[in-house]
DNA sequence: TTGGAAAGTCAATAATGCTGACTTATATTG
DNA sequence: CAATATAAGTCAGCATTATTGACTTTCCAA
């Protein structure tokens, strides 16, 4: 036996009850909706989506990073990342250099036109996070982000710093 | 002046840090799609989507729910919603009542089922959130919801519990 | 030199969202 | 009571993002 009473035992066990996974659940619903819309608010001016948000995103974040690698970050099909793609490198946002190692390979990066609409998407995004984060405090952003880690498949922590 | 020195304050702040901050950006991307994952791989055996299992949820967890307040929770066109909402009357997942003190409002409700399917989506989520908890224990959790919480409109916090 | 990997493309289809215009039923207000 | 407003539902058209399947080009590596 441990030194905890049954009764303690359950309270303790009260964070896993149905109820709380259930709203859980409705948080992470309510909170990647105000996630994406400031930058979803800025595209409505654009010819552009949430789709090429995110590959902005990860390629700045990534510079030099593959079509493959990618890929595998945004878990979609090639044909569905190559319309975006096709687009922000046609439109000079993207640019796509032959790999030295493989020239099989594409290395993507930014554009300066592209650093600058992505900082304005990022800059929209981090504000709301920044205010978030703030208002929490360090404690509660570390827990954040520990169960953030532990929802997400363990294969994409190879994606994070 | 604080009795911390400015080397503490900025340890303090360490967490505001851009890089911080697009950490939890794409924690949030990462772990959204896990999120979303098991409930999708089972609508593959049907000819529903996500949009179907949100409706579901909220249905289930507010019974006899009207049409408006699910719009206002899902933040999506009467249209869009309606699609969606009339495949699953017509299939008798969800039943449509008329309102006893408004006869203009509809009062929605899963059938048995409904409720059969919204289960086992419901199960499927709960899985992974439950396994998220635990291993990250009620403190982390506590952050977790906190962090959630000023993420969101603060508007649509009335639609939580 | 052959087999496979990386990238790109074409075509067809599906799910989910939008705007705009309109109807029906019912409640509320002047 | 008549006018107005609200709740729901519908039709049509279109955009975005995703899918599967089939195929090509280029190039690395065994």
């Amino acid at each position: 036996m441990t030194r905890h009473s049954n009764a303690a035992k359950a309270e303790n066990l009260l964070f896993l009850t149905d109820d709380q996974l259930l709203q859980g659940i409705e948080l992470m619903f309510f909170a990647y909706k105000g996630f994406t819309s400031d930058p979803d608010q800025i595209l409505q001016n654009y010819t552009y989506g949430r789709a090429h948000h995110r590959a902005l995103h990860f390629i700045q974040r990534n510079p030099d990073i593959t079509v493959s690698t990618l890929l595998d970050i945004l878990g979609v099909t090639k044909q569905s990342l190559n319309r975006v793609l096709r687009q922000l490198v046609i439109d000079k946002l993207v640019d796509s250099k032959i790999g030295k190692r493989d020239r099989r390979e594409r290395n993507l990066q930014l554009t300066q036109e592209g650093q600058e609409l992505e900082r304005r998407l990022s800059e929209a995004q981090r504000k709301r996070m920044r205010a978030a984060y703030k208002a929490a405090g360090p404690d509660a952003v570390q827990g954040f982000r520990t169960v953030l880690q532990n929802i997400m498949d363990p294969q994409m922590k190879i994606h994070l710093d």
